[in-house]
DNA sequence: CGACGATTTGAAATCAGTCAAGAGCAGTGG
DNA sequence: CCACTGCTCTTGACTGATTTCAAATCGTCG
């Protein structure tokens, strides 16, 4: 990425606005004039099968750019909503698709963020088609240890969770009262310790081989792009 | 798109390849060098845990770009296989890299092509996490016909579906074995008629209402882009 | 204290997986 | 034309994981 680049990055305009805990940033349905960058708080995408049951497809987190997927299609496929109290960058569509045209570098950057949240979206599938709730469990929790941990906002082997185990359930594709059996269970085997929403990982190796955890899928790098 | 942007995707480089059934396109773990378009038979992207147990993201039918996902992050994060006899063009990632650069409708369009992917790879999550067995399948056998359609290879009531019960199976998150009986469950509620690989949907309304199906993930809108 | 929401627990029911055997079907070679 | 082989699919009986329902507990807050 060059100077002109960086520069016309932040020449977008935007506004920031803070957000209450549940507030939707998109709706399935909605066509999108704007995209979101998060600044604190987190927030997750999902979706309603017909009988009302939801899943939970990602979590974001500060610096996450939320909303790129849907704001390049016609119209919203899946919901965004904010997880805790939120502040976030908006950003009208408008410029952006300017900036892509523009900027093919920085299109570029923008694509490979969507390329890596597509390659977690996979993993994430993997892990609710073809693990059981405990490993699930485990390797949730290893990934968000990781994720807070590149992004500044936690210590690895102890941090919020920030949600309810409803809510877990529905990023894990379980029901409520199993996903608190399964927190029961890893706790007994000393992996965890969950005390309201805080994670303690006690036992990082053998949370990391119950949860079939390899990190590759977050092709982090120290670097972004 | 312009015309000089349609002239610099006709001369991309390129190399057509005739692959078995089985063949790997991708595995995860490689460096990819080229991408691939599909020009006949039917790839899936796959990945396997540690256990053994593979969930399938994704089929793809001709006019596919199969690869952009992998071939544009460092590393790939999951396999890409021919799941029958595949004709596909290469074209080295270098020329798409250089394109993408140079012609920026043509990386929106790219971008856009990966995007649509990500919204039916939701879809499949949400699948997998949240129907049971009988409406996962009949949902997958909703999407099938209508993308068959989309692109030309067969009617919506009556089609092949390119691959064997386990490999439905790895699709769906089930066991083979259930995967017998639920295709004899909706048999047997007048939804299909199965016979070796060939569907016969013979009450699609009943198939889409069980399968819980609506159509927007597949963001069709008659064209592309 | 009382009320509410979130979590935990227990028991029963259901869905899906496993195992093992058999059936169907195509290809091969005698 | 008939075994024989190998593969996929089907079936039945059993097991196990997860859901559902309902009741009890816990914690927070007014």
């Amino acid at each position: 990425m060059t100077v002109a680049d960086e520069a016309a990055i932040l020449a977008l305009p935007f506004t920031v606005r803070r957000l209450r805990s549940g507030a939707f940033i998109a709706r399935e349905g909605d066509s999108p004039q704007q995209t979101c960058v998060l600044l604190s708080g987190f927030a997750i995408r999902h979706k309603l099968a017909g009988d009302g049951g939801r899943q939970i497809f990602s979590i974001h987190m500060r610096g996450d750019v939320v909303d790129l997927h849907n704001s390049l299609l016609r119209w919203s496929d899946h919901n965004v909503q904010a997880l805790t109290e939120v502040e976030a960058a908006f950003i009208p569509m408008s410029s952006i698709k300017r900036l892509i045209v523009s900027h093919p570098l920085v299109a570029y950057l923008l694509w490979y963020e969507t390329l890596v949240d597509g390659s977690i979206f996979r993993e994430w599938t993997l892990n609710v088609g073809r693990r059981d709730g405990r490993a699930r469990l485990a390797h949730v929790l290893c990934e968000f240890a990781l994720r807070l941990k590149m992004a500044g906002l936690g210590e690895q082997n102890d941090y919020e969770l920030p949600m309810s185990q409803d809510e877990l359930a529905d990023v894990l594709a379980l029901s409520p009262v199993h996903v608190s059996r399964v927190i029961k269970a890893l706790s007994a085997e000393g992996c965890i310790t969950k005390t309201k929403r805080t994670i303690r990982i006690d036992n990082w190796a053998l949370l990391r081989q119950i949860g079939d955890f390899d990190p590759r899928y977050l092709h982090y790098n120290g670097s972004r792009g």
